[in-house]
DNA sequence: AATGAATGAGGATTCATTCAT
DNA sequence: CATGAATGAATCCTCATTCAT
């Protein structure tokens, strides 16, 4: 439908599913599940409402697919260098939290994770596989340096899940407050003054050193 | 209730609010505010979807009813027990993680919060009221233990609050992935055994002792 | 339930409906009939919601009592001057005239017919009876002036009915609007004025004697 | 629409606003803001009730178009015929008188008028605009008018607004309660009768000419 | 007789999904 | 493929009326 005879748009349709989860990402992370509208969804993709139904079944499916997406762009990423640490149990940890840290101001990550916490009573599933094939596999990676740093003498005798929950705990907690509240009002302690602190703590207490 | 007929009316202007919220606790902390519907805490509660607005104006207000009823139940106990704790360091890291994980089992403490979290987006002003009269209180009176405990030469040099979240993180961690994921998957460390191995591990991190 | 022993209210059940009616009238008329909550009735009248029910079927009977009262204490009175009056056409007219002007501030007719006005469509039979019963009749006392006085050669040949339209039809008018759209502005003229010169106008054109 | 089955989806953007506003106004004129039931208009316009939201923010809104669409199509072409006429002043009074008389058998207007009235006290705002805007600037007109005949010594001194009053209070009225109560009753005199004799009566009293 | 707690029918509005164009 | 107008199920809330006390 061009008088002019000139077809002023022309998109290709392997570009718009993207499209439309980067439009989606912003407000499912934004505004969460319920109160995104599919509408807005459309307009800020730039396509109209019906399109995103010839690339997604349901909200619910685009829903999945944003979570996928996120998913594998971030978590991974951090999982394969943990994986591939290879030094002294001091510098993992260090590497550990600060990585994580950095991560807060600069990944989706943490937005990623509160908004599955949010939607999990209503994607129990998605909420599980987040947990068993996201979350989990990360700390295993962590537990397994654990067990080596173990063998190796440089960490003392323990359960090691329980020690990466030591490790990570604080750090964890302490982003998932900040992201869920919004913003860090004076209740919580600076990032990177706990991430130093608690690294010392954590590894005299851990240490076979002393 | 006869058989087939009506449930018989009855007056019991005293008891109502208490029984409509807790039949609201149910529905909120189990499904959430927007999939609760007020038919259904009606139904629970025994009354007729019109007697919800005779003791709360709107599903709002009688959500904040339950927010309230729970915190005072089961936060300012706790906030209570430590503030009034007075003994040695290393008792009260013992006393306050094993307060926390019986806590998980037993109160709705962190049901509620971990509802708290997800419907913050939605009331914002209640996640900033809980998050600033419940949970920073209750650090504060953490952190100040641990002030205490600096002057008398049992922990050492330190930021107070970075500190209270290192003991306190793991433990919180733990009790909202549980909460969060129903139930508790092998993903996360056995409660006690994180406590009492936290416990050791941040007693000897902290210490002044050594 | 008197702990005192001593009988703190006592009102008589006579008196009741006219309490009642008389905190309806208040409320039908201030807000109409859709807006007023019998609540509001009941608590102006210091019953008892329940009360009401022991004097008046429903709402709308209420209402009807309410037109009912209202009528009679009003229009009647008009009426009955009317139709005593018993002096030269010229005076009549001024005495119809301002006496319509000054019932306008001091009595409730205005405000009454305006209700009846608005909730005719929902009561067509209160509009009717109304208009036939109180209306009508009080044109009918005008009209048989008006026949006496062309009889007597006062007033020129013409509809008497349609004369009393003539002579009635503006200060109505400005009463009408007036009571409708609350307060007067200055698109209506002031009623004295009207009234003034609207008599020197059609007796000058009903008249006879030039 | 096939038998039995749904009615056939169509799209018709243009026409549907119209159509829609129509379908209030039967409904609106006839019953009255409160008893009218969107569902009602929405089955009437023959589309779905979601449709009316497509086009109008909400009933209120709704009924603001029915007022604006019947406010231009009907009072605007009075007042400029008003204010064209270019004549003698007893043909310009048979003209107005006239023509109110028509326009109360075939324009909406007299019910328009009407429905504002009973609605005024819900929307104060509409009732002050139609007032200011409608009913105010035709009665401007006319009392231009008669400014123009008394300087022309057509009519005797005077306040011309007054005049105003007095020439179309009585056709007024009688449309008003015919309105009102619904049909004419034996009442209310004839308005052809009655706009003729006032007509006589009225150019008599005013007339600076015996 | 009086009370006021309890009832529940009724209606405006939202938005994911469908489908005619 | 794309559009966006059309659909209608779902749910909160009001308030006249009822009835146990």
């Amino acid at each position: 439908m061009d008088k002019k005879g000139k077809p002023v748009r022309k998109r290709r349709k392997e570009e718009r599913p993207d499209e439309i989860i980067d439009a989606a990402i912003l407000s499912f992370l934004g505004k969460g599940y319920e109160a995104t509208k599919l509408e807005a969804i459309a307009r800020q993709a730039g396509v109209a409402k019906g399109t995103l139904y010839l690339y997604f079944e349901t909200k619910e499916q685009l829903f999945r697919s944003v979570v996928q997406k996120i998913t594998e762009s971030n978590f991974l990423t951090l999982r394969k260098a943990i994986e591939q640490f290879n030094g002294p149990f001091p510098e993992f940890v260090e590497f550990l939290l600060s990585r994580i840290v950095s991560s807060v101001s600069t990944s989706q990550a943490p937005a990623m994770t509160v908004m599955i916490f949010r939607e999990s009573r209503r994607f129990p599933d998605i909420g599980k596989i987040w947990f068993e094939e996201v979350l989990s596999p990360t700390i295993d990676a962590v537990q397994k340096v654990i067990e080596r740093a173990q063998n190796n003498g440089e960490v003392i005798a323990g359960d090691p899940r329980a020690y990466a929950f030591s490790i990570l705990g604080p750090m964890f907690t302490v982003a998932m407050l900040g992201e869920m509240m919004g913003g860090l009002p004076e209740v919580i302690p600076d990032r990177e003054l706990l991430a130093q602190q608690h690294f010392n703590t954590i590894l005299h207490g851990m240490s076979a050193q002393n």
